[in-house]
DNA sequence: GTGCGACGATTTTAG
DNA sequence: ATCGTCGCAC
């Protein structure tokens, strides 16, 4: 079989790692350096010429859309159904086991799958029925704590805790979580791959099952496992199967939500692999890799690599000081028209920045200047409230017994049933063992009730009735249907929301019943004996939904450096490059967290292409409040050479760049002596720009050294 | 039981 | 500044 054209459109190192014998590897992929294109080629060559069949691989990912990708590519390469393999996120696969083993591992077959939120406001639940001080135990907080213990693999039984009080509650209200969990058949993200682990390290038969199977297991984005993914990396992989690992230890920036990069040098330890680098860049020019190579090199305890790429030098990096942060976003904003006026398309810029928080100045001048963008961040599809409404509505009919859904709904939209009401019902289920709507149907009948909570209650239960009645035969699509024109959430909306905001929601929940019409239930999932309901349910959880995914019009992108990971854009901006926002103050003290700044930084710099801008602010609004800060300790970190400084006061278009004015003076010399309204007496050390535009740097004795327009600065010459 | 005003926190986030 | 949660008044 001719399997050349796997290898033809690869460089050596690639070609190298797709055809490497059997045994682990540890391909080490730089940005931009096709670790896409090689897990894709690996995949095909184990298959056409190792003769591995496509059912005992398994490719692991992190998010759905690198998963779709993989398996996107895969097919295509093969020409065959990529149905059969397994490639997918480490907790779709963990799903996918379980639903396979629910019985062995004391699941339900009906288990369903918590989101964030829903495990937010089950841990809320229970501190609240224990009674326990919300303000010693916030639930976020708590949240925290039982994640975090999962993904180290920690049962409550197994949490060390030092005291009696605060760490013994905690540790209590993680139990209690459980055991509500464990009582109603629900799983928690992280859930997902503690039983999976757990079902592999306890039950040897099925162990021994899984690593005959398979024989070659592929990682993507090794550098942001977690203990527990790594654990069960271990025990997939067992003492004979080949593990093709592929990571960049300098972009990994999640530590700080339980990855371990230390994971690769376990790796390394506990398999030997064989070590190749993937330096070679194909999307960036030699500036910025030399500058991102440059900062990054700043960092201790790397594995090593340098990017390089055969294409051209490129232009300089530029790097704008602005006095304000609305200033930066009117000079990013010009740029981005200078590159439109130039032909070049929206959707070709990004502008990123280290907190969600900045997004809105950009986005107000983007407004302002009419130019479309896409904000990214922010609740995704199967995340808002209104399609979380509908959904519980439609888990209340794929289970009844299903209480978070009740819960969530029994007064939404608003039919006067209360707090109080919601007690009592919850009293009684507890007393009885009994659901929520059990307890609320024994309840009505027994008159358990006020008349008129017991006339509220009535009327719920008769709704979800007459879905129930309504939904028995419908297909899913139907049932969605009914949920949204019966329950009417869309005119309750519309009562208590602006026009604008409930004719979103109502767009929404129409588009909840398009997407359930156009639901295919994976083949997996039927093969497993599930309904599409409960395949819907559990892919709403696993797959909350593309962030605006329709939109894709000619945008400009708006995101943060941590959503830019994996992207690339032919002009890149990075603002609000200033100490304490970037680097963040709170990652500013320790040294570990430093590190993963300066990756962030990294990562940010390799996302571009062809130009790439740095900018930052003297002042901006933080809370309400202006405060004032320095240039990042990253932008000095780049070499002089490789960047060009841009002042307020000359604006650079590519026509006209170069051409500075001589600083405009307005009467000051440098050494005057000058006195400032709030900053007090000082001395001119600089001057530059012209006109309006023209800026003043004066030494204050009491306030230090800042930059003042020269036209609002009002200083008044002394001595 | 519902609705509005005070209060406090506020980095990053996929599944 | 802004958003979300809590407490108190209708």
């Amino acid at each position: 079989m001719d399997v050349s054209h796997l290898l033809d459109e690869l460089n050596d190192a690639q070609r190298q790692a797709v055809t490497a014998e059997d045994g682990h590897l540890l391909v080490l992929a730089g940005a931009g350096s096709g670790k896409t294109r090689v897990l894709v080629h690996r995949i095909a060559w184990l298959i056409q010429v190792h003769h591995v069949s496509p059912m005992s691989l398994m490719a692991v990912t992190f998010t759905n859309k690198a998963a779709g990708e993989m398996r996107g590519r895969v097919g295509r390469l093969l020409d065959l159904r990529p149905e059969g393999l397994w490639i997918g996120t480490f907790h779709g696969i963990c799903h996918r086991l379980l639903r396979m083993h629910a019985a062995e591992v004391n699941l339900p077959d009906t288990f369903q799958i918590l989101d964030s939120e829903d495990q937010y406001r089950l841990v809320r639940r229970v501190i609240r029925d224990q009674q326990i001080d919300e303000g010693e135990h916030p639930p976020r907080q708590v949240q925290g704590f039982i994640n975090h213990h999962k993904d180290e693999g920690r049962r409550p039984g197994q949490i060390e805790h030092f005291d009696q009080g605060f760490q013994a509650r905690q540790v209590e209200i993680y139990q209690r979580y459980q055991d509500y969990c464990e009582r109603s058949g629900l799983v928690d993200f992280a859930e997902l791959l503690l039983r999976s682990v757990e079902l592999l390290r306890d039950n040897p038969e099925r162990r021994a099952h899984y690593q005959a199977r398979f024989g070659n297991i592929l990682i993507d984005e090794f550098q942001d496992t977690n203990t527990l993914q790594y654990a069960l990396v271990r025990l997939l992989a067992g003492e004979r199967n080949h593990l093709f690992v592929v990571g960049d230890d300098d972009q990994s920036i999640y530590g700080w939500r339980g990855a371990r990069v230390e994971n690769v040098a376990h790796y390394n330890r506990d398999f030997q692999p064989e070590l190749i680098r993937l330096e070679q860049n194909y999307r960036s020019t030699r500036t910025i890799l030399e500058a991102a190579n440059r900062v990054i090199d700043h960092n201790d305890d790397r594995m090593g690599k340098n990017l390089w790429t055969e294409g051209e030098q490129g232009e300089p990096i530029r790097r704008f000081a602005a006095f304000n942060a609305e200033e930066e976003a009117e000079f990013v904003i010009a740029r981005i028209q200078d590159w439109i006026a130039q032909g070049g398309r929206p959707s070709d810029c990004a502008v990123l920045y280290r907190s969600n928080a900045q997004s809105r100045l950009f986005e107000q001048t983007l407004l302002r200047e009419d130019i479309p963008y896409r904000v990214y961040g922010g609740l995704r599809f199967f995340e808002r409230a209104e399609i979380k409404d509908a959904m519980a509505y439609l888990r209340l009919l794929h289970n009844p017994h299903d209480d978070t859904a009740f819960e969530r709904v029994i007064n939404v939209p608003a039919r006067g049933i209360g707090e109080r009401t919601v007690a009592r019902i919850r009293d009684h289920a507890r007393t009885n063992g009994q659901s929520l709507a059990q307890a609320a149907t024994e309840q009505v009948a027994q008159g358990g009730l006020s008349a008129r909570a017991g006339h509220a209650v009535r009327s719920f239960l008769a709704l979800v009735a007459d879905l129930t009645e309504a939904c028995g035969s419908a297909s899913l699509a139907g049932a969605a249907r009914a949920v949204v024109e019966r329950t009417e959430l869309v005119a309750w909306y519309q009562t208590r929301e602006p026009a604008d905001r409930a004719e979103a929601r109502e767009e929404n929940l129409s588009e909840l019943v398009r997407a359930a019409d156009s639901f295919q239930q994976p083949f997996e999932d039927e093969q497993a004996g599930l309904s599409p309901m409960a395949s819907f349910l559990s892919q709403a959880a696993l797959e909350a939904g593309e962030h605006q995914a329709e939109r894709w019009e000619d945008c400009v992108q708006l995101m943060t450096l941590h959503s830019a990971k994996g992207l690339e854009f032919p002009l890149v901006f990075m603002a609000g490059m200033e100490e304490g926002l970037f680097p963040h103050q709170k990652s500013i003290e320790e040294p570990g967290r430093l590190a993963e700044e300066r990756r962030l930084c990294y990562v940010g710099m390799t996302r571009a292409m062809q130009r790439l801008y740095i900018t930052h602010a003297e002042s901006r609004q933080t809370y309400g409040q202006t405060s004032f800060s320095r240039p990042s300790r990253f932008v000095a970190e780049i070499p002089e050479p490789l960047i060009e400084s841009i002042r307020s006061g000359f604006r650079v278009t590519p026509a006209a760049s170069g051409r500075e004015a001589p600083p405009d003076t307005g009467g000051l010399a440098l050494g005057a002596s000058v006195r400032h309204s709030r900053f007090g007496s000082g001395t001119v050390v600089s001057l530059e720009g012209q006109g309006p535009n023209a800026r003043i740097q004066v030494n204050f004795e009491d306030a230090g050294s800042k930059w003042l327009v020269l036209a609002y600065a009002n200083l008044e010459r002394i001595g």
